[in-house]
DNA sequence: TGGAGGATACCGAACGGTCTGTTTTCTGCA
DNA sequence: TGCAGAAAACAGACCGTTCGGTATCCTCCA
């Protein structure tokens, strides 16, 4: 299947780049995808091994169990997504309301995505024992960070009351990536954004020419 | 553990009944409060008949497979949650924005709940192969359903985007569920209610006097 | 007395994880 | 430059456990 050609970069330096093509790199990339399209529980390490084309030796080696490989995953995963979803709504400059109003048009690309899964720290919570703080401890992690990010723009924004603003549209956010999942359809991002708008405060309101584009695409959510 | 002289009810009548206490009455809430605690591929059927207090024939007797069980447990909980859900809303009367003003509280109690583990049905679809529609599906008809009644009153309500207002309700709604199950922090309703007013629209709002008294209580989301 | 339910032994498959041994690739010295 | 040896990765048999599910027999009570 795969190439016993394939030239290797120094294991230590290529370390999680995303594109990664060491042992590791492929591990850790077949782990998250089975892990986030399957489910953790439900996907097991002959799966992944077989998905990274590495021999289970290779995996043990590397992470010591499973479960130190689902916290691998996590870890290089949500700092993935925190930096590309900053970036997305960094890049482009402009003020703090005009980068805010990046957040559900960069979520909505997520969405549409092939591989897009719903939030793995989410659903790695709700398929674990939710009386242990484990997996939750992890996810709000994950969140805070978000959240700050988010906040200190609500702040450099004038808002009234920054910490419930992001608040609010982080809550949107969770809203729209489990919709997402569940329906498939990015257009939900659409009717986050246009609430997330109503938001922002009736006087600095500003909706889409025709407010009801978003509900156009709700064919079947 | 569980005694055997134990009043029994005729199976049949009291089929799904909350306290039923028939076996398969007792199979289906144990099944619900592990699948939902543990999740559903967490949890093992010897754990259910345990906690059921009925022997495995029982279970397969009654239900035929684990997957004829968990659709059941969906089934049936659904319906229970549907039940309360609009109950608690319609409940007391008022016109409806009085009872759509009790989405938010209503949530918030059961967020308190010692036994409360998120939304089974976003759970169910979140440990399963999200490229299959099984489970999405079902989700998706339970939510139809709350989105409908909250489309209704919507409508009866005046709103000028009856669709686009329940939608953007019930995306709050997801929201408030996901960061209550992570953060255990019934509090998230609160901030959920506050940004619901600024859907209502600027004119109709009517927001708690002190509009802050939610942000106090983020102490840890 | 018959049917519902309890108890338990058992099955094959899959699980996470370990082991032995072989092949490949990198490295350092003659 | 070439070759030996260390290091890394591959291959896959194997282990004990647990899984979902079946079969057998027993108990209780209407």
């Amino acid at each position: 299947m795969r190439k016993s050609s394939a030239k290797r970069k120094s294991a230590a330096a290529a370390s999680r780049a995303g594109d990664d093509e060491s042992a590791r790199g492929r591990l850790l990339s077949a782990a998250t995808h089975l892990f986030c399209k399957d489910g953790i529980n439900a996907t097991g390490i002959d799966a992944i091994i077989n998905e990274a084309g590495t021999a289970k030796t290779t995996l043990y080696k590397l992470f010591g169990s499973k479960t130190n490989l689902v916290h691998a995953v996590l870890e290089s995963e949500g700092k993935q997504w925190r930096e590309w979803f900053i970036g997305a709504i960094e890049a482009g400059g402009g003020d703090a309301e005009k980068k805010l109003s990046r957040i559900f048009p960069a979520l909505k690309s997520w969405f549409g995505e092939e591989r897009f899964y719903g939030c793995p720290f989410i659903n790695a919570v709700a398929e674990h024992d939710k009386d242990q703080k484990q997996f939750r401890n992890i996810a709000m992690k994950h969140k805070k960070v978000v959240l700050a990010h988010i906040e200190r723009l609500a702040t450099e924004m004038g808002a009234a009351e920054p910490e419930v603003l992001a608040h609010q549209l982080a809550l949107l956010i969770d809203g729209a990536i489990v919709a997402a999942m569940v329906s498939r359809n990015p257009g939900v991002a659409d009717m986050a954004g246009l609430a997330a708008c109503s938001l922002f405060g009736p006087s600095k309101a500003k909706k889409p020419k025709r407010a009801s584009g978003a509900a156009a695409q709700l064919v079947a959510v």
